[in-house]
RNA sequence: GCGGUCGUGGCGAAGGGGUUAACGCAUCGGACUGUGACUCCGACAUUCGCGGGUUCAAUUCCCGUCGAUCGCCCCA
């Protein structure tokens, strides 16, 4: 057996690629029109920005990253996720220097080392935004709702996005405090990962799919915010409802990255098997700083793009799959075949998309492959059309056919 | 890191110890000797992921390994 794809990877192979540029085109449109701008970062950085960025504590940090050591002995780590990346970035490139907020999305791969299962891979590629240096609450609907029209011009039926505010870090810990509270008396009854899951992130717990009945009349976070964050939320909430953004606040929502503050949010849908996030995302005021960039605050978001395409196909979304040709040329003869390669050539070089065989193949056959090209026009050359400087073209979807001069086949093709 | 299922031609898929490895799609050739999307005919796996074992005999049984897939944890 020759060579294989690393585990959880994937080749993606003409037929697929194009639905990837469709969506990415859709992307790039969208941002545009919100006025992100592109950023491109490195696919590995210092393994230490995503420890502090993402947090030591995260499964992401602990078992999923591709780390290495380079040939000058540092550690560098394939990046998980994008935000760290692109934070580093802005504070490196000093972006906070610029007079407007800076609003920056990305694309590209992403890499954690997971076992594979629908949804999941181990290199995987993300969309994503980031906005800094603002707190208006009207941003966080923005990237919110940028996320929510991105999946509604693609055609996407039936997502949802919930929202919840994790506060601060000091609120956040004074809630974990009340939710242990509530669940230790209970801790034994609790399946074996819920009683880790309690000492790693007691909030996870109340997302158990085992005991959920347990969990009514746990406290919520909601409950354990300060006035500011009360306050920024219901301003979130009053933006998305006057915008008609529909949305659920789920209390109990939870992110695995570390550094989220306030607005929190996920994208969902239904067709990935047992996955139903295809995004989310959340506000990081305190992550430049945690990096060692100034005390600016961001929200962004990062969805999936091959949930994304698992959800296009599970609700049989058109999209794309073969880019037609203009024109695909036959030869008949050892003279025709001469003026067709020089044909081919003029018709590429004016614009249009032209094919013809190289396998030596009879007529029909060649028309097959036309077909399958879904060619607009087949342009066919013998002996007689040569003599009179002329060539026969045919319209596929018709199946017209008329000589037309050779010197005038491109004006044909318009 | 843990668990289930599966691995036969370019693709889908039957066969479950014995020597011709079904069938369908696609492809190529022909009927139509210069024309696609219809029909009919023909061709197309010295071989069943890889390694080892059991056996007179293994694609079929056993072990290992690699891979795929689905799920758990976690996440996009």
């Amino acid at each position: 057996m020759a060579f294989q794809k690393p585990t959880g990877t994937q080749d993606f192979l003409p037929g697929t690629v194009e639905k990837w540029q469709y969506v990415e085109e859709k992307a790039r449109d969208l941002c545009r029109r919100f006025n992100y701008r592109e950023i491109r970062t490195p696919m590995f950085e210092q393994t230490e920005l995503f420890q502090r960025g993402v947090g030591e504590t995260t499964d992401v940090v602990q078992k999923e990253m591709y780390t290495f050591e380079d040939k000058g002995h540092r550690s560098m780590t394939l990046r998980p996720e994008g935000t760290a990346g692109v934070v580093r970035a802005y504070a490196e490139n000093k972006l906070y220097g610029e007079p407007d907020v800076s609003k920056l999305y990305y694309m590209g791969p992403m890499f954690r080392y997971e076992r594979p299962q629908a949804g999941r891979y181990r290199q995987f590629h993300q969309f994503g935004v980031e906005a800094f240096g603002s707190v208006d609450p009207a941003i966080d609907v923005e990237v919110i709702a940028l996320g929510l029209q991105f999946f509604k011009e693609l055609g996407l039926k039936d997502v949802s996005v919930e929202i919840n505010s994790v506060g601060t870090s000091e609120t956040r810990a004074a809630y974990n405090e009340a939710l242990l509270g509530f669940l230790r008396p209970m801790k034994d009854t609790l399946c074996k990962d819920c009683q880790h899951r309690m000492e790693r992130n007691p909030m996870r717990v109340l997302d158990c799919k085992v005991d959920q009945d347990k969990f009514v009349g746990a406290p919520s976070i909601l409950d354990s915010l300060d006035e500011e964050s009360t306050a920024y939320f219901q301003q979130v909430k009053d933006h998305l409802t006057a915008m008609e953004v529909p949305y659920r606040v789920n209390e109990r929502l939870v992110r695995g990255l570390d550094y989220y503050t306030h607005t929190a949010f996920e994208y969902k849908a239904q067709g990935i098997g047992a996955i139903d996030t295809i995004g989310g995302g959340g506000r990081y005021n305190k992550l430049v700083a945690e990096v060692g960039g100034p005390d600016q605050p961001g929200i962004g978001f990062g969805i999936g793009m091959e949930r994304l395409q698992l959800i296009l196909a599970s609700q049989e979304v058109e999209v794309p799959a073969v880019k037609p040709i203009d024109v695909y040329l036959v030869a008949i003869g050892e003279a025709a075949e001469k003026e067709t390669v020089k044909q081919l050539f003029k018709l590429r070089t004016l614009g249009f998309s032209a094919e013809r065989d190289y396998l030596g193949r009879k007529i029909k056959a060649q028309m097959k492959s036309a077909d399958r090209f879904q060619a607009r026009y087949t342009a066919i050359l013998g002996d007689d059309e040569l003599s009179r400087g002329e060539i026969s073209l045919k319209a596929m979807d018709t199946g017209e056919q008329q000589n037309v001069k050779l010197a005038q086949l491109a004006d044909h093709l318009k």
